[in-house]
This record gives structure tokens, C-alpha cells and sequence, in this order.
DNA sequence: TTGAAAGCGCTAACAT
DNA sequence: ATGTTAGCGCTTTCAA
């Protein structure tokens, strides 16, 4: 194994002390240094191959420098068929967290969990973490050992209440994106407007911000509104959507399983909208989506929680992040 | 912030000295301590709620105790539908290795990439990592500086080529549990024997080894394969299928599929044997599989790279394991 | 079987 | 703007 080199190499090697090289290479404290300093530094570092030692670093700072991320498993079969199901959300909001994490300076730690398969002590050790984020997870299993463990935590999830949420998190509000679409249906005198999901007791929320919605622009009507557990019974409502303006769908994954049924009968579609603006379906999808363009969330809950460790005073008072939807619009029938 | 245990505590506590402690608490070492003095420290280490400080551990050891996983997340469109990629298969590898890396003593920490998103220059940092595991992976594109960094890695996948890969890998051999279901079915003298899953260029492999078995147990025909790429085509294959004895499935997900259309037809179907033993389908699935029980090749890997960190003079010599399948009989006509 | 003490590489307080 | 130095908490060598 080849050796490292360390600061004091860094520091015979420029000629420097080794107080000037590590204020060199933190950014945070980069202006005591003088420019013309800094740059042969830097020089050095590149020839030498140097990297800091992060073990030494953080036992000096006190920090570990790692924000563990929680992420519920769900076990158990859903009440609705797996085609349904969104794909790659959870990968792309993973895989942000991390960019954020490193922009911020910290490691990312995964942990999976699940009913029946508990998050470890571990997890909530002081020696191995400087805070917590829950993924897809709003419950309160862990609250006690949170509040023992005194760590910062944040939740993060597109279906947490916002309204009543009594700790540090990132949620969504999805009623702009609704009434931007709802909006834009009704500036198009689309009357006839429908709504297909899985069964609305899995989903209730978002459902009825939609439902509101219509009412108030009176395009309201519950016969329009389809409950569907797996394709099967989605190809049997084929006909009836066929009769509408547009229909509003569950996620973008049933929306892109509409508009293949269409395209399979050689039907025309009305305008489907899906939800989540899901990554997978982005590029080609023949339908419009409620969400966001990026994914901004992941980013958000790390600048919190990063905020929350550097803070710790702020930690008492109960600071959360609510993200607009908007309203994703790649296909126009007017246009 | 609640002011952390040190050893230095421990051992004042105890009226034991710091090393003592340090011996008790690492299993290794462990055997070094007396008894009783094991014991009564590690009462104290319950009733102080002590936990090691990592980052103390790892700079004295001049290990970072950190697993690196090279994720690979493809972004094109497949050439098949969404509906026939298997489900939750990566997530169940990545929770698998992070529990045998929690039995090694590791952290893990996962880094995603793809073609346009590549491995950053900080994953190959000797101070942030002590070696690197490749899931799904198997290209040349970091050869170069993973030879550089001279970090040990293992490439697990399966559908690495065993006969000829030349590195460190847990890879899957597929033969003897396609060879177990081929004994099968001759067993019970089904001499109609199909094959539908995704065009075969994209798997090749694993349709190469049915073929040959098949043909062995002279039970081949061409004309019962069955290329589909999405869920149209399989359809409009039913009527096909139902008439042969079994039907090896290209996975899990297409297995399901087609086991549903045959319930949603009213048809009885023939034995279907899937691929993958995909988790998401263990509990309440109504065809075979090819593949294990539990999922081996994470902790393989896991304990192969933890090898290669203790063991640096074995680096050179390429290792690696390759695991059987094995027929998963859940469903037996003869029974 | 146990203890004393050096030192891993870094940061930060203090000195210049 | 830069240098000197103590010490973070642990493991390990050496001594008892």
C-alpha cells in the first residue's frame, strides 16, 4: 500500500508551516492565508497527490462528519399491483442527497429499515453521526431514541402533513402544481375532467386537493373518478376516459400506462397529467406531470440538517421547508 | 450537545488503565483481558452509555473502516419496457451489504454513476476509503485509476463473465440450477418445453446455457422461444404458451406477468419458471424460480474485500467466488 | 494480566 | 500573514 503524504510532508515540501497548509486547504479559513501562498500550496497538493486525512481531522474538530439517512422499506405486498408502483424515485433522491451531502461537506450513511427490521443503536451514535435524515418515513417509532440520542433529524417525504408536523422537515405542497393544471384545463374550456389511481384511501391527500380544486372551478364530478388496483381493471376504464378532456392520474407511471393503452387501441388520449414528474418518464413522456423540474428536496433537508449541527441553540425551535409543485406541461393540445 | 464518553472516563470509572479498556472492548484483543475484568467493564460501558470514538480508532490504525459502492444507475431508456425490469433486486444488495459490512466492522458508503455522471476523484481517496466493491458493473472504464489508487476492489454482478474476468469478483453460475429445473421437467416427462423473455441479445448468456440443456435433454425448439419487449407482445403469446408444458420466464417480473394474464384469461397456465428468485415475489408467487434462497453474493463480497484489506501481499493473485443457483421449486403439478 | 506512555495527523489557540 | 504547540481519543509497544 503506497503511503500518504500528510500536512508536515506538505509543509517541508513548500516550505510552509504546517498551520498555513491546513488553513490553506479549508475553505472556511482560506482568506488568512495570502494569495501567492495559497497557490503554491495548492501546487504542492497536486503534485504530491495529497489528501487530507479525514480521521485525524474530525477526531481534532469533534464532528464525524456523517449524516445517516433513514430509509423505509415497506415489507409488505402493496394493496395494489406492482406495475403501479413508481420506479427509480427513491435512487434519484438517494443519489442527491449524496451530491448535497458532499457539497456540504459530509459523508452520506444509509440505513434501510423496516418494521420488522428495526434501525441498529448504531445509528443513532453520537461517534458515528452528526445528524439524521428520515426518508419516506413521518412516524413516530424512534422519536424516544432521537430525543435520548440528542441528534438533529430532519424528515423528509412528499406525503408528510405539513400542516401538523411538529419537527424539522422538508415537505411538498402540492396544491400550486393542482391549480396550475386545473388552471390551464380551464383556460383550454376543457369541461369534462377525470381522475384515475389506485384506491384514494392509499393516497387520500393529493386526491383531494384535486377535488377541491374542480369544485371551485365547477369541474367537479365524482362519476368522473376512477379507482384501480392493477392494469386489468385500469384497460377496462379505457372506453369512459376516452370520452373526457383530460384525466388526472395517480403517478406517472399509470399516466404512461394510459397513454400506452391509448396507443395500443389507437385511440386518441385526452390530456393525461400524471404526478411526481418522475425522472424515469421525463425525457419522452407523451403526458404532463405535477412536480418539479430538479428534485429540489434532498438538497434542502441536508442545507437543514446542516444548519441544524452547525446551530445547535436552533435546534429547540422547529424549522421546516415546503416545496411548491408546479405544474409540468410537455404536451399542449392548443398549441 | 451531550458531552461523549471517552475511555479516558471509562478506565476512572473502572479503576482500570485505558489500555485495559481498549484490550476488552476489541474482540480481537480481547482474549488478553481477564474474565472478570472484561465483565465489570462492560457493565461500566452499559451504565455510561459508552460508545468507541471511529474517528479516534481509525486515525491510531491508519484505516478509515469505510466500504466504498460503485453503483452503477444506467440513464438510457431500455430497450424493453419498464414493466419487465426486475423490482426491488438493487435495493436488497445494497441492505445486504451493509449488514455483512456492519459484520466486518465497516461502514458503507455508496457513490452512484452512470455514463454522463462518473465516479468522483474523492471515491478513490486512500483517506476516505480501504477498498471498493463494483455492484452491476463489470466495464474497464476505472481501470486505470483504480490501478493508481491501488485500492483493493471487487467486482460483483451477475452477469459477470466467470470464464474470463480478470479481477477480484463474486459472480453467479447459472448452469446448475437451469440444469436442476431441465431434470425437473424430463423427470416428469414434459416434453414441451418455452422460453419468452426480453430479445436475447440483451441477456444472451443465461438463454445460451437453456438452449444447451435443453438440447441435451433433447427437448429443444426454436420456435417455442419468445422474444417480447413489452407487456402487448407478451399477451398476444398466450394463446402459445398454453399450450406447452412449462415456460422458462426471462425473470421474475415477466413470470408474474404472464402468470397473471393466464388468471385474468381464465386459462390454466403452464409451469412457469422465473428468474432471479426476485424478493419482491418470494412470498405469494405462483411459478419456480432460478436463483437462492437468501442472496449470498453481497456478504461474499463484503468478506472477500475485507480480505484483501488484511492481506495486501494477496492483492496481486485474482480472486473470486462464484455461486451456484439452485432450481426453487414453490409450485410442483405432480404434487 | 495490567499499566504507562508515545504518537497517529490534524485544528486552533496563542505567539510572533 | 505565518509559525509553534497542545491535545483530540484511541491503539500498541514496552515494561512491570
Amino acid at each position: 500500500m503506497k503511503q500518504q503524504h500528510s500536512m508536515k510532508k506538505l509543509a517541508e515540501y513548500t516550505g510552509y508551516s504546517i498551520a498555513s497548509i491546513s488553513r490553506a486547504l479549508d475553505p472556511k479559513r482560506a482568506h488568512m492565508v495570502k494569495e501567492s501562498t495559497r497557490k503554491k500550496i495548492a501546487q504542492a497538493v497536486r503534485e504530491l497527490k495529497f489528501s487530507v486525512n479525514v480521521s485525524a481531522r474530525r477526531l481534532k474538530i469533534q464532528r464525524t462528519e456523517v449524516i445517516s439517512v433513514a430509509i423505509l422499506r415497506s415489507e409488505f405486498r402493496q394493496s395494489f399491483s406492482h406495475e403501479f408502483s413508481p420506479l427509480a424515485v427513491k435512487a434519484d433522491d438517494i443519489q442527491l442527497l449524496e451530491i448535497a451531502a458532499k457539497k456540504y461537506g459530509y459523508d452520506l450513511k444509509l440505513e434501510f429499515f423496516s418494521e420488522s427490521y428495526p434501525l441498529s443503536a448504531q445509528f443513532f451514535d453520537h461517534n458515528r453521526t452528526d445528524g439524521i435524515i428520515f426518508l419516506a418515513y413521518c412516524g413516530h417509532d424512534y422519536d424516544n431514541i432521537l430525543t435520548a440520542s440528542g441528534l438533529p433529524t430532519v424528515f423528509m417525504s412528499r406525503y408528510i402533513n405539513t400542516a401538523t408536523e411538529q419537527r424539522h422537515f422538508v415537505g411538498l405542497n402540492r396544491e400550486p402544481g393542482f391549480r396550475q393544471a386545473v388552471e390551464s384545463l380551464a383556460a383550454q374550456q376543457m369541461k369534462k375532467i377525470g381522475w384515475i389511481g389506485i384506491p384514494r384511501s392509499n393516497m387520500s391527500v393529493k386526491d383531494r386537493i384535486l377535488e377541491t380544486l374542480l369544485r371551485e372551478y365547477e369541474l367537479f364530478n365524482e362519476a368522473r373518478f376512477y379507482e384501480v388496483e392493477n392494469y386489468y381493471q385500469l384497460r377496462e376504464k379505457i372506453p369512459f376516459l376516452a370520452k373526457l378532456d383530460a384525466v388526472f392520474c395517480g403517478n406517472d407511471t399509470i399516466a404512461d400506462w394510459i397513454a400506452r393503452e391509448f396507443r395500443y387501441c389507437k385511440i386518441t388520449p385526452p390530456l393525461l397529467i400524471g404526478y411526481d414528474n418522475d425522472p424515469g418518464f421525463r425525457e419522452q413522456a407523451d403526458f404532463n406531470s405535477i412536480g418539479h423540474s430538479g428534485n429540489p428536496m434532498p438538497e434542502l433537508a441536508v442545507k437543514m440538517l446542516d444548519h441544524l449541527i452547525c446551530n445547535p441553540e436552533k435546534r429547540s425551535k422547529h424549522i421546516f421547508k415546503i416545496v411548491d409543485c408546479e405544474y409540468i406541461e410537455r404536451v399542449n393540445p392548443q398549441k
